[in-house]
DNA sequence: GCCAGGTTGATGGT
DNA sequence: ACCATCAACCTGGC
């Protein structure tokens, strides 16, 4: 057995400390480690990554790179420009490598890169070291311990989590590093082919960007690009990756103040608070892998444990610290039970369906759906325009994704508001549409994670109580009377009087002229008259929360999910038509999904819904006419993006 | 089948 | 700060 000759490939774990699988690479005693990271993963190849966490994702880099050269001085992490699946198969020729090892990633897409990564790994006789490190448990064994289904609820995670056992303990940090050996940079340059496969040509301009650097960058260095080599604009978060950065104030402040550790309750932390915020900001650090959650996990343990021993008030999940982090293990293991499922409605077992007035993509890029909405979508678009923007008229909301733009990260009850709003709670606008954005500028953006508190806050899935309905006025005067979260990133608002903070249109217009902003208009002018303007709201909230309220019991009442038959043959709509009044018997064209392929797995919602049809299970395919109504759309929503172009390469 | 509970509602009372 | 009420969803335990 010759010595072993490593790359270690970072993707989901951008540091040293508490890493299984870095470990189990150091455990080989390679001769020689390649730390390296694949111009690869959702931040290429992927529809919406915004400049901040780009420039977040950078900053982690840069920081692990630091950290390795100095364990090793001849060591740093080498950022290769080109997809893991083609480059991999040559680094393992060129560095004669014996083994593969990175943390085990159970998003969608990942499991379909990393499947193929592995056959290419087999053919080249390399063999793969697979560890767990970036959740609590491994999610598939969640999943397992939970009948196989996916975990909707917290009690689900707590039960399934006792069953899988104690979360596994944190692992030493590594004090010195093996060398990297002879890149061959030259001859791994002369090799690269035209990019084959074509792994999403939707992606082409970027992706030629960085191949135009070469494989190293621009310096022939491997370094990290730099936001102007993607060919970006400058990042306007004033949040700062890196596991160093979060080190630090995870043990100068966060850990330090034990009182503010132990007995931390989410729901009793302020959305409104900003410099500084009232919860940790952890997330981003967690994302990217800068901080171990199973780290965080002990170390707020200890603290509680020994406050408990001395008597001192300690909070307990689900809305401790350590709750939320088994939230966090409950999206992850949801989406590692439905796939590319998870991120859409469509074809989703557990994500009821609602006719939103402004549906999904997938929605209406799908022939079997469109046309069967009749509502006025347009008037819908221009709403989502608004609220994207941050020119809905409530300033509570416009605040809110103001600071979401330029920051990249909010409050979770404020993600709370601006997402009831635009779903159930006021605008009516599907919740992928909305999921979109987040993912698009968030800098802690988790797939699992935003999918399923969009779900959550629709009450599409994990979450029913619609008729619990954040109102945009207020919710914001609850936290903050005085508005000056309002007048911080509204600034047109600042010297709006407090009576009229969070309700503009209210205001006389002498308290306006006061206050030098006139409300009049949609947002599409800043200025008139040499006047500052704040548009007029764009819906009557009270309204529409009727309506919202009744569109949700229908849905309810009508009970289809992503998967169930109308959804997916687009017959839907005549359930919707007269179900104002009484029970629902002979009105629902019989059991929604018992024909897709999610009930090989048997967690489809419509086995059990009684209603008294009978099931119809015989005929195997509905009457589909297309092949996409039984397969379901893959989505780019950070899930999916490789599609077809592996298996087409696999042949 | 009943009933309590569900991380984080709003309102109007004390 | 702590109630009840509003309307009424689902899950989980018995």
């Amino acid at each position: 057995m010759p010595t072993p000759r490593v790359i270690y490939w970072f993707r989901t774990d951008l540091r040293l400390h508490d890493s299984p699988a870095l470990k189990a690479a150091l455990d080989l005693s390679p001769e020689v480690l390649f730390p390296i990271w694949c111009w690869d993963s959702h931040y290429v190849y992927r529809a919406r990554c915004g400049v901040n966490r780009w420039q977040f994702l950078l900053d982690c880099m840069n920081d692990v790179s630091a950290s390795i050269t100095k364990l090793n001085k001849k060591s740093q992490l080498y950022v290769l420009r080109e997809p893991a699946v083609t480059i991999l198969p040559k680094l393992f020729k060129a560095w004669g490598i014996t083994h593969l090892v990175y943390e085990k990633d159970t998003d969608a897409y990942a499991r379909e890169r990393d499947v193929e990564v592995r056959r290419l790994a087999k053919e080249a006789g390399v063999e793969v070291v697979e560890r767990m490190g970036r959740t609590l448990w491994d999610p598939d064994e969640l999943v397992k311990a939970n009948g196989g289904k996916p975990t909707m609820s917290m009690s689900q995670v707590q039960h399934a989590g006792a069953k899988v056992g104690e979360i596994q303990a944190v692992v030493e940090t590594p004090t010195s590093l093996p060398d990297p050996g002879d890149l061959h940079l030259k001859k791994l340059e002369q090799q690269r082919p035209e990019v084959e496969p074509d792994i999403n040509s939707q992606y082409r301009e970027q992706d030629e960007r960085s191949y135009d650097q070469g494989l190293a960058g621009p310096k022939k260095d491997f370094a990290p690009p730099t936001l102007e080599e993607l060919g970006m604009p400058a990042a306007t978060t004033p949040i700062k990756g890196g596991e160093t950065v979060i080190w630090k104030r995870l043990h100068e402040e966060i850990f330090a103040d034990e009182d503010y550790t132990g007995t931390f309750a989410k729901p009793n932390t302020s959305p409104a608070a900003f410099d500084p915020q009232s919860t940790c900001l952890t997330s981003p650090y967690l994302h990217f892998g800068a901080l171990s959650v199973r780290y965080m996990y002990h170390k707020t343990e200890e603290i509680v444990e020994r406050r408990k021993k001395a008597k001192k008030a300690v909070s307990e999940p689900p809305t401790s610290l350590t709750g939320q982090l088994l939230f966090r293990d409950m999206y992850f293991a949801a989406q590692a039970a439905l796939g590319y499922a998870f991120g859409q409605t469509y074809n989703n077992p557990s994500c009821r369906f609602i006719p939103w007035h402004l549906p999904s993509k997938v929605s209406t890029s799908s022939k079997l759906i469109t046309g069967s909405y009749e509502i006025d979508s347009e008037e819908a678009e221009v709403q989502f325009r608004r609220w994207r923007n941050g020119t809905t008229g409530f300033p509570w909301i416009d605040a809110i994704m103001r600071q979401l733009k330029q920051e990249g990260w909010i409050h979770h009850l404020a993600r709370h508001a601006v997402a009831c709003f635009l779903t159930r709670g006021g605008a009516y606008i599907s919740w992928e549409r909305g999921a979109e954005v987040f993912e698009e500028w968030l800098v802690d953006h988790e797939a699992a994670c935003n999918i399923g508190n969009w779900q959550w806050l629709s009450c599409s899935a994990f979450y029913a109580q619609f008729y619990r309905c954040y109102s945009p006025v207020a919710f914001g005067k609850k936290w903050d009377p005085e508005g000056g979260y309002v007048r911080r990133y509204v600034p047109e608002l600042k010297d709006m009087p407090k009576k009229y903070i969070y309700e503009p249109w209210k205001a006389p217009l002498v308290d306006q002229k006061k206050a030098a902003v006139r409300v009049d208009g949609d947002g599409s002018e800043e200025e008139k008259d040499g006047v500052k303007l704040y548009p007029k709201p764009m819906l009557d909230f009270n309204k529409q929360r009727e309506v919202c309220i009744e569109g949700l019991k229908t849905a309810y009442r009508v009970k289809l999910y992503g998967n169930s038959r109308q959804v997916l043959d687009g017959t839907w709509k005549e359930l919707f038509d007269d179900t104002a009044e009484g029970p629902t018997e002979g009105k629902m064209g019989g059991p929604g999904g018992l024909d897709t392929w999610d009930d090989a797995e048997g967690f489809g919602h419509d086995e059990d819904d009684g209603e008294g049809e009978q099931p119809v299970k015989k005929e195997k395919k509905p009457a589909a006419s297309s092949p996409k109504a039984t397969r379901g759309h893959k989505r780019e929503r950070s899930q999916g993006t490789l599609d077809g172009a592996f298996k087409k390469k696999a042949k």
